[in-house]
RNA sequence: GGUCCUGUGGAGCAGCAUGGAGUGCUCGCCGCCCUGUCAAGGCGGAGGUCGCGGGUUCAAAUCCCGUCAGGACCGCCA
């Protein structure tokens, strides 16, 4: 090392004793006489002293030194207790300038906020700050705190391709022409969900792994195109194995780096019991707000809305607003709006008089007086409340809304304690859903068991078939997933009529891990968790980019290496990108030809 | 694919609704001064195609259209 002691680590101990330091010049601070610099390395920082030095005055920010000098208290009233290293200094025998900096292009500084764009295009600068420099520091902890958990239990990490054949997730492929195979592709993984069940299939039993995922889809604030997951598979294990080793990695994550002990069991809400009260599968508990169902209550109005949404089976149902009578017109004609952008027709609302608590708005007109009269006792609104409500003949749709304008009216209404961490588990959600054509698509993935009770029947009603399936939320984001997969042939065979894919569609997706099960699979279920949602949470930032050491920006871009970028034309050539597929050869298509 | 917000010396912002000389603020940068500061201080200075293109106008940072970039949301995606 060309340093002997660590900037930030000084202490009054080392008082009298000469170190060599190697760091960045963080600040100047410089008398003419006598220069102050700030040298910061990555254990923190420290103040030197240079007395009557030209040296010292050429310096400038994020210059690259090496110091030597004696370490000392600082004189007397002179002491900084703001800084860990504040009661001693450095008095400069010696400087080497190891490199010299241009000056930046963004201010290293804790109280400058820079664009992102600046950031990422200068992300090694961006994370000298102490800020994003901790959010990598915490995250490294997470890794190391959930690998320790699993070690202890004797999981196995292990690494899956990422070179691959496109994997059940249902989103877009990022693809990789073959050189070798001309006119071939790979597909990047979207998840190791088939590798984790072939590892069972193999006898491993426990297994985990830090996984990069990719999913060519548009951005979020929570989205990437290449994600990272906690992959978890085990055998022999059901629900309630999975869901326990889930609550004491993350118990030991928030107990160390949040200094917040979660409350075990988490709590658990069945899927349709979160769609009833939050309208979302992934409830936001940190405040109330909700919703109630009046398809019941309503029955018999002769408000067209309503009852055409009843009438055709569907939901009406309400959600209070506290305090929303205050809002002008204009304000609650933004509701509307915000509705329509949300693709709903509209919002209806009542407002409660602050004073008689009568009932106002353009809907209040369509309501009998009986309706009317018992309304606020219902939905439990007091007067001076808002009342919204959403009637659909898709429940689901309709509930949805609310549970949106739930979270908006949260946020508007200054709801949220955001010092609270409210997790809760979804449990016995659907199977299936109907998709676009008709037909029926899975909830979860098509390995995804179903429960007992609906294991022989789920055709007979597959929208109403439960699966064993489990969802992890933490403060209304989803935080992790997984279920007991199927493991029998013939369940698998099943699910796949109903999914509508063939035999030989399946052979041809999934062939090889359906000619694993062939061989004795094990009962087995898994989670993965949303690592980077996760650590982002942990961090206390708005978005995953926070926790991301260069990550993309939204137009799928990183303004740092310029990536991605065009090819040559000798590159198109060499990789094949436009070469015709020759006839399968290799031995996989040619089964898959056979139909299983 | 759609809706919205933002783009002004190196950084962060104000100016734009009501067009009138690149105007302002904080920081940084350069030079000088300064022996106890710690987001040091003082004096002086440099630095701009107001993202880009087009239009309206006597006149555009400001109004209109398009486009690019960054961000938020819907669709999509667990």
């Amino acid at each position: 090392m060309i340093r002997t002691h660590e900037a930030g680590a000084l202490r009054s101990s080392h008082a009298g004793t000469s170190v060599t330091l190697a760091g960045w010049v963080a600040r100047r601070r410089d008398h003419g006489g006598v220069t102050f610099i700030d040298l910061r390395d990555a254990s923190g920082i420290v103040q030197v002293v240079f007395r009557e030095s030209a040296d010292a005055h050429a310096l400038r920010s994020e210059f690259c030194l090496r110091i030597t000098g004696q370490v000392r208290r600082r004189p007397e009233g002179n002491e900084n207790p703001e800084l860990p290293t504040g009661e001693i200094e450095v008095v400069v025998d010696e400087l080497e300038v190891l490199s010299a900096s241009d000056p930046l292009p963004l201010p290293i500084d804790e109280h400058v906020e820079a664009g992102d764009d600046v950031r990422l295009r200068h992300r090694y600068l961006d994370l000298r700050r102490s800020g994003p420099a901790r959010a990598l520091r915490m995250r490294s902890r997470a890794n190391h705190i959930a690998r320790q958990v699993l070690h202890a239990r004797e999981f196995v990490e292990i690494e899956t391709p990422t070179l691959t054949r496109s994997t059940p997730e249902g989103a877009r492929d990022f693809l990789v022409p073959v050189r070798l195979q001309p006119g071939t592709w790979y597909a990047l993984p979207q998840s190791p969900q088939l590798f984790k069940q072939l590892l069972m299939v193999a006898g491993m039993e426990r297994y985990y792994q830090i996984a990069r995922c990719y999913r060519d889809e548009d951005f979020r604030a929570d989205r990437q195109p290449e994600f990272t997951q906690l992959d978890i598979e085990m055998s022999f294990v059901d629900s309630e194995d999975v869901i326990a080793l889930s609550e004491e990695i993350m118990a030991a994550l928030w107990r160390e780096l949040a200094g917040h002990e979660i409350g075990l069991p988490v709590p658990r809400l069945t899927w349709h019991e979160a769609m009833d009260r939050y309208g979302t599968d992934k409830p936001d508990l940190r405040y109330g707000v909700e919703l109630t169902e009046l398809t019941d209550y309503l029955r018999g109005t002769d408000f067209r809305v309503f009852s055409a949404a009843i009438m055709a089976g569907g939901y009406v149902g309400a959600v209070v607003m506290p305090g929303g009578a205050s809002q002008t017109r204009k304000e609650l004609d933004a509701w509307q709006d915000w509705a329509k952008a949300r693709g709903a027709r509209g919002l209806a609302y009542v407002v409660l008089d602050p004073d008689s608590g009568q009932a106002r708005g353009p809907v209040a007109k369509n309501l009998s007086e009986p309706h009317l009269a018992g309304l606020a006792d219902t939905v439990g609104a007091k007067p001076g409340d808002a009342v919204f409500f959403a009637a659909s003949d898709d429940r689901r749709g309709a509930q949805e809304l609310l549970g949106a304008a739930r979270v908006e009216i949260a946020d508007r209404c200054a709801l949220v304690d955001t010092d609270a961490w409210a997790f809760c588990w979804i449990v016995d959600a659907p199977m299936f859903e109907p998709d676009d054509a008709g037909g029926w698509t899975p909830v979860h993935h098509p390995f995804t068991a179903p429960t007992d009770e609906w294991i022989d029947r789920f055709e007979q009603a597959p929208g109403a078939a439960l699966a064993y399936a489990y969802d992890l939320v933490c403060n209304g984001n989803e935080i992790g997933g997984g279920s007991v997969r199927i493991h029998r042939a013939d369940v698998q065979r099943r699910v796949f009529d109903l999914l509508g894919i063939s035999p030989a569609e399946a052979a041809e997706k999934f062939g090889f891990l359906l000619e694993a099960f062939r061989y004795g699979p094990p009962p087995h279920g898994g989670i993965a968790f949303g690592w980077d949602r996760i650590c982002a949470l942990l961090a206390g930032a708005d978005s995953i980019r926070e926790v991301i050491a260069f990550p993309k920006t939204r137009g799928g871009l990183d303004p740092l290496t310029g990536a991605p970028t065009t090819i040559t034309a000798r590159q198109r050539t060499e990789a094949g990108v436009d070469a015709k597929p020759a006839p399968p050869t290799h031995p996989r298509s040619e089964r898959a030809a056979d139909g299983e």
